[in-house]
DNA sequence: ACACTGACCTGCGAGC
DNA sequence: TGCTCGCAGGTCAGTG
């Protein structure tokens, strides 16, 4: 589930489900889930706080009382709060016992997921060489300009470089090129700036509706805490058969070792 | 430096 | 029914 949408809205319910919940014990059934000691994570993490609650691209940030825990969830890592009695499944990799009684559970199929911890002082601005958030003022049409200089891989390509710009994945950078009437196999060298601008403003635009609606949930993904989201409804590419616009037939083209769906109607550039 | 490929994992649906 | 194949919302190391 994890595009940036996804991320900001599990951040947000996490942030009042277990805000201020210590850890008084960490259950761990799949050491690779941790990045480095599994011993360290373990000890720095027990007797800690949940304080703070941020993302940095598709990076969720738990600023704890000494130390900040980072998660990636990857393609399929969900947080689920349940009774430790609860049954477990056998993809729950890691169990939080929190001071309520409580479990946070980590669960993910496919155990791409990874998480670790860092400092405090981290600095989660070029954290994994990670590129502007999509928000902030840094991601403008003359960045765009510059980052793409010299480059000539498909615009789609650009879009999911997490160096490029933080936190757009397959599916928003569909929707995203979409909406700006932008072929997902465009050469990146041949963009016009009027194309730099639309893709600044539609991707803010379907950033926060996508957001508002909660995320995107495809192919019948069960849900995770607070995560169910509804922008599927809003898709007008990503996973359709037919352009709701026009009512051409939607392509899939291998991009980038991506499946990218686009209208060939609609995006003629 | 850039751009592409394979590896990491498991499950599900399509096709035979 | 049962098998194999291709594909899945991500990232990084390795290779020309």
């Amino acid at each position: 589930m994890p595009e940036l949408p996804e991320v900001e809205t599990v951040v947000r319910t996490l942030e009042h489900q277990i805000q201020n919940q210590k850890i008084k014990a960490i259950e761990l059934f799949w050491p690779k889930v941790i990045e480095g000691d599994p011993k360290v994570f373990q000890r720095k993490l027990i007797g800690q706080r949940f304080q703070t609650f941020s993302r940095r691209g598709k990076y969720l940030l738990f600023g704890m009382d000494d130390c900040v825990l980072v998660v990636h969830l990857r393609m399929e890592g969900k947080f689920f709060l349940q009774m430790p009695t609860a049954p477990r499944n056998k993809h729950i990799h890691i169990c939080f016992l929190l001071s309520n009684g409580l479990e946070l559970r980590y669960q993910d199929t496919r155990k791409f997921g990874r998480m670790q911890v860092v400092p405090k002082d981290t600095d989660f601005a070029h954290f994994h060489d990670l590129g502007p958030e999509p928000f902030s003022d840094a991601f403008t049409a003359e960045y765009i300009h510059q980052y793409r200089k010299g480059k000539r891989l498909p615009v789609k390509s650009l879009l999911l470089d997490q160096s490029f710009v933080a936190g757009i994945g397959n599916i928003y950078a569909d929707e995203i090129l979409a909406a700006c009437h932008i072929r997902p196999g465009r050469s990146c060298a041949r963009l016009t700036r009027k194309n730099e601008e639309d893709i600044v403003e539609e991707t803010r635009r379907i950033l926060k509706a996508a957001i508002a609606a909660g995320g995107t949930t495809i192919r019948s993904y069960t849900s995770s805490l607070g995560v169910t989201g509804r922008f599927q409804l809003s898709c007008i590419v990503h996973g359709l058969k037919v352009c709701p616009q026009c009512g051409s037939e939607i392509k899939v083209k291998w991009i980038g070792g991506r499946s990218s769906y686009y209208c060939p109607q609609c995006q003629k550039v």
